[in-house]
DNA sequence: GGTAGGGTTTCGCTGAGCGGAAGGAGGCTC
DNA sequence: GAGCCTCCTTCCGCTCAGCGAAACCCTACC
């Protein structure tokens, strides 16, 4: 940046890029006061920036004054190849899967110590479903996360089970007995949740083999698992089957 | 800019917006001197805005020197609200439009003198579809967009009517035929397409009210339409009644 | 080993960018 | 209706971040 900045060697470009990192699934409306502080920048220059952004259609203004993010980003964000290869494969499965048990279904890989979610269809039922395309999720609490945490690098396992943040008062906090249902994970072939990230809401998840890899996870969330859970377990990995042999 | 720019006047925020909009559906990876000659910019002042957006995850480098978009610019465009209530609400209209008929649905806009696709879902066949959830298709030629233009202020129609770009040889080019076209669709409730825009595709499709306004349309992309026609027809206009009635 | 295509680095000039200060605009309280 | 608060917007003079021609590097191809 030119002249007389407070804080010398925080270019524009930087600048620009934490403003719209200041958009997230709980905030995609801001004020200019609120982008200003969660970007840290001053305001004048907040405004300055932004009204370029929205010029060029990257932000828009609300008539409400709060300003999101635009047309141009959501067109050019659909052009990152984000495991375009693994998405464009697996969504006639998710389908299927989606088709047959009309329950919300979804499609995760890891990333670093999260998951994140790729693909989501919504189920017709009522039950609560927080993940959001685009969004990533703790491993230790959801289905597809127990997955991918089961057949993550040993360092992985290690900071994660160090730090088992708890989110409902089902959620699993004691390393040990996550520890064990990871093994049986490895051993069953899918992992399930009970209310451990949201009351109402159970899962099951299987994995996604590429190779002698766990590449991905898919899993379906319902509102109780019951007697379902074997024609869930059975439908999900005919899925992960055909998306792996689809991978090569 | 500061400096020495050949060109003062053009702000290092619109030069970033240049780079990100140089990517389109035919170019998702750009080595840096297209990525430079599309955005207009001196190569190495690309050089140094790119690195800064490779470093910040806005861009990301391929192993084969190429640039694409990265993994901030995807999540932080999945953010954005276009249309996000109608996208919403069609979701599961759609689902059951793609498991009954098996083939490949869309959700479309107007926006400007073109369709602008919000969804998609792939179907099985081996039908060639050239749409993309994010990407725009002409007006004239597209079954969805045939729907919107019969719905269209007058001046829209004109201006469509006014040059209507060949793209198969099937592609109606004579405004007479199209007005008559649309005149039709407005009467019977539907339009259809024949191998217009892409050889081997034909499509239906039909338009979703909120209230006396058409907000959009849907249809589906098949082979050929032969005697299915009637079928679509009445799937498309059930989903199509349900998601007017749900966005009130 | 010449040529062409990319990618990267250098460097001195300078105006684009900066942001404190001040000035609206709206809303809420007393 | 005065006082207060919060948020948005504009102003303006200082100055260093940004600029890009030029030069250089590297790989590929003939």
């Amino acid at each position: 940046m030119a002249g007389n900045s407070a804080r010398p060697g925080v270019s524009v470009t930087s600048r620009v890029l934490a403003l719209l990192g200041a958009f997230d699934e709980r905030h995609r409306a801001l004020t200019l006061t609120d982008l200003a502080r969660r970007a840290d920048v001053p305001v004048p220059t907040a405004h300055r920036l932004v009204r370029e952004l929205v010029a060029g259609d990257a932000l828009a203004r609300r008539p409400s004054g709060e300003y999101v993010v635009g047309r141009r980003l959501w067109d050019v964000g659909l052009l990152a190849p984000v495991e375009a290869g693994l998405r464009r494969v697996a969504e006639p499965f998710l389908h299927d899967i989606h088709a047959a048990t009309r329950a919300t279904v979804h499609l995760a890989v890891r990333d670093g110590d999260e998951a994140l979610y790729l693909e989501r269809m919504s189920g017709r039922s009522s039950v609560p479903v927080v993940s959001q395309i685009g969004s990533t999720l703790p491993l230790h609490c959801t289905g597809v996360g127990k997955v991918l945490l089961a057949h993550a690098p040993d360092e992985v396992q290690v900071r994660v089970l160090g730090s088992l943040p708890r989110v409902t008062r089902y959620t699993i906090t004691q390393p040990g007995l996550l520890r064990q249902q990871l093994t049986r994970v490895r051993r069953d072939g899918f992992a399930t949740t009970t209310e451990e990230m949201s009351l109402g809401a159970c899962s099951v998840a299987v994995p996604v083999w590429r190779g002698d890899e766990v590449v991905a996870s898919i899993g379906v969330v319902v509102g109780a698992l019951k007697r379902d859970r074997p024609r869930l377990v059975v439908a999900l990995q005919v899925a992960a089957q055909g998306i792996g042999r689809s991978l090569r």
